[in-house]
DNA sequence: TTAGGGTTAG
């Protein structure tokens, strides 16, 4: 074995690894030993070098074992090769290994720490991590900017900007200057979380500071722009990417196509990736959306399609990104199609594949859908994440479905998912919606970072289980622990104020709140002090509101007064309030109903436009139905329906004390149409759930005055509790009551 | 001779 043997070796291998060719490095290293050549310490270190990035663990631990063996790891001079082993054992994810090596090594420099603290980072080992740099300081080491930015980077990318925002400021106060590393690390981790503002705030922070930005920087700030929507910010970053001559770098090009299309260029967002020139997955799948998102599903698919043509192999978000598109365009079956096929193009499903589905599905209002295919999904052994909880929780918020919502909050614990704000507040509307208050009340109460979207959350669920009192006591609460109420919260204070019939304080908090809480009244607060004016029979005032309203009424507005007079008996106001919605709901079907008894009664004609689909896509001839839910079964009834409950109805009716409401004027006579269906799903949970406490109702239409007393009679004699839930109000009949107070 | 940063879908 000649010394040139090894000079000879090293030079090829030196070649190699320089290319980043780190499978032939291995290879040859290989072939080297065999041949009887074994690696000096310059050698040794590169080779350790390609079984980090290659992660092969095998090879690594003979050279680890060559290295001691042949004594190159106890000497300062030796350092470097030490340090080439910690950081094989590192990449290949072998703490245990690594930390015995640093254990050992009798001398340490600034890259053995830097390394170390870089593995614990790595596998989220924080508390390891934060002793070695407290341990490097007591033995002597400062630590350096790398070592500041492995931690920094690491927190931010984790999602714990707070703790990198704290090390940053640690990091300064050490003398060491951030660098563009640092920064782009905190605009990029801000971005991951949703936190554009901020991330744009941290680039801001970064020139002030006189560090140039790069390709890379630019490229982050470039997408909390599109996060942002923010348009001219994005263009003004485009020129500075020319400027740093990085608009053709694949990065900031990327960046580019995505933020033009997320603010609606589409144009723009072509010609940029037409000019990349080595387009990569990233360039191909931003454009894809871009183009589905847009609405051009045709041009998605055309990409999609051409794209591994040019050499670009298709991946799971390709697939994900395509099938969202057409899920999104309406365009369902294409979508599942996709989704059915994409394996047998070689394409692993992910969670990402299911969510979309799920979170489509509940978009278009297929909830029974949603449900089914969450269902699959976990026969499928695919375990459901963070989004697919969230997507799914909106299926469940009805009241035949509160079963349901236990089972999702028993799976996040199942599934051991973070219960964070927006989940918690999910989970308090899903449990309000289904009819269980208390549990909505739990979940508000074990969750510790409320924020003011919580509050609103509680507070509207004790609004719409008609307990304003207790919203009040929330709205104080919410004040005492110093969250800012926003404009959802004060239309919400008002509405309970309008349900406890205190005119005088709702009016002074909607007269007040500019100055209270520099808040404009807007439409929703408008149309609560119509309902709180309404309530108790100021309608004239109420009338003078509307007319003074320095903002058009809308539909919710007119509704509150329309309810108001028809309460109060006063058709002519009831007629003007359904004149003014049939210009502005001309497909409503109530108003529909209305205009002819309003007719009938005034003899003046009301012109309301014959369309045949309303806002939320039904139909004008849909009939009035409701459903229940008995043992996971779900039973649906119509008005007229003949399911054989003749005797239990007839016992029913024979309940004394029949009063009716003042203005009879929008219901459809049980003469003309038979039973109504809630009659008939009330019957028949009484007969087939004898053991229930709760009957859960869902209808598509407002109950009517005489089936409304109905149900509270019956609730007092049966001993039942009746949750029914119509378009515009929750009703919990209970001992002969409703919550609604008869009002709705 | 070793250590740190980026862009896409739900």
């Amino acid at each position: 074995m000649s010394h040139r043997d090894l000079l000879a070796w090293s030079a090829m291998i030196g070649a190699y690894a320089i290319r980043g060719m780190y499978g032939e490095v291995l290879a040859l290293a290989v072939r080297m030993v065999v041949e009887g050549v074994l690696p000096d310490r310059f050698l040794i270190t590169r080779i350790l070098q390609a079984c980090a990035y290659a992660e092969d663990l095998e090879l690594g631990r003979l050279l680890h074992s060559m290295a001691v063996r042949r004594g190159f790891m106890g000497r300062v001079k030796d350092v470097p090769v030490g340090n080439s082993v910690l950081v094989m054992y590192v990449k290949c994810g072998n703490l245990v290994c690594a930390r015995k090596v640093f254990d050992k090594m009798v001398c340490r420099d600034l890259g053995t720490w830097n390394s170390m603290i870089f593995g614990y980072c790595r596998s989220a080992e924080w508390e390891e991590a934060r002793c070695l740099l407290d341990a490097m300081r007591q033995e002597g080491t400062e630590p350096g900017v790398v070592t500041w930015n492995t931690l920094i980077s690491s927190y931010a990318r984790s999602g714990d900007l707070d703790v990198a925002m704290e090390l940053l400021g640690q990091m300064e106060e050490s003398g060491v200057a951030p660098d563009v590393v640092t920064w782009t690390s905190l605009v990029s981790g801000f971005v991951h979380m949703d936190r554009g503002d901020e991330a744009l705030q941290c680039f801001i922070q970064m020139c002030l500071a006189g560090v140039e930005p790069n390709g890379m920087s630019i490229a982050s700030a470039i997408s909390a722009c599109a996060s942002l929507k923010l348009l001219n910010l994005g263009r003004e970053l485009h020129s500075r990417a020319i400027k740093v001559c990085s608009v053709n770098n694949v990065l900031s090009g990327n960046s580019l196509v995505d933020m033009y299309a997320k603010c609606g260029e589409i144009v723009a967002a072509w010609r940029i990736f037409n000019e990349i020139p080595d387009k990569d997955i990233f360039s191909w799948n931003s454009m894809i959306a871009g183009y589905a998102q847009a609405g051009y599903c045709g041009k998605a698919y055309n990409l999609f399609c051409k794209m591994e043509n040019c050499g670009v192999r298709r991946n799971a978000i390709t697939w994900n990104t395509m099938i969202s598109g057409y899920i999104r365009n309406g365009d369902d079956e294409r979508a599942f199609e996709l989704f059915q096929i994409m394996e047998s193009y070689g394409v692993k499903r992910d969670t990402a594949s299911w969510n979309i589905l799920i979170a489509g599905s509940v978009h278009n209002g297929y909830y029974d859908r949603a449900l089914r295919i969450f269902h699959q999904m976990r026969s499928h052994l695919v375990r459901p994440d963070y989004i697919t909880i969230l997507s799914i929780i909106p299926a469940f918020a009805n009241l035949v479905a509160s079963w349901k919502v236990r089972e999702i909050h028993a799976c996040i614990f199942h599934h051991n998912l973070e219960m964070d704000g927006k989940i918690a507040n999910a989970l308090i509307n899903a449990y309000s919606k289904s009819g269980d208050l208390a549990s909505a009340c739990t979940v508000f109460d074990m969750h510790s970072s409320r924020s003011v979207i919580s509050w609103n959350c509680i507070i509207l669920a004790h609004l719409l289980h008609g307990s304003p009192n207790e919203a009040l006591d929330l709205f104080c609460q919410m004040k005492q622990e110093g969250v800012l109420p926003d404009h959802t919260t004060l239309a919400a204070v008002i509405k309970a104020y309008g349900l406890m019939g205190k005119v005088s304080e709702g009016s002074r908090t909607f007269l007040n709140m500019a100055n209270d809480y520099n808040i404009t009244p807007d439409l929703d607060h408008h149309a609560a002090m119509v309902d709180l004016l309404g309530r108790s029979g100021r309608l004239k005032e109420a009338y003078e509101l509307i007319d003074e309203m320095p903002l058009i009424p809308n539909s919710t507005v007119w509704e509150a007064f329309l309810t108001a007079a028809v309460k109060h008996g006063n058709v002519r106001l009831a007629h003007l309030a359904a004149v003014e919605l049939s210009v502005i709901e001309p497909g409503d079907p109530r108003v529909q109903r209305l205009a002819t008894t309003l007719q009938d009664l005034t003899g003046k004609s009301i012109d309301v436009p014959k369309a045949m689909v309303h806002n939320k896509g039904r139909k004008l001839d849909e009939v009035e139905s409701c459903s229940t839910e008995i043992r996971n079964k779900l039973y649906v009834f119509s008005n007229g329906d003949n399911v054989g409950l003749e005797h239990t109805l007839a016992e029913l009716n024979s309940v004394p004390d029949f009063s009716i409401g003042t203005l009879d004027v929008e219901e459809e006579k049980e003469e003309v149409v038979g039973v109504h269906c809630e009659k008939l799903a009330i019957a028949f949970g009484l007969t087939n759930s004898p053991h229930f406490k709760n009957i859960r109702i869902i209808k598509n239409e407002r109950m009517c005055n005489h089936c409304h007393t109905f149900a509270k009679l019956v609730s007092k004699k049966y001993e039942r509790r009746i949750l029914i839930k119509d378009p515009k109000c929750l009703h919990k009949f209970e001992d002969g009551k409703c919550s609604c107070e008869d009002y709705w």
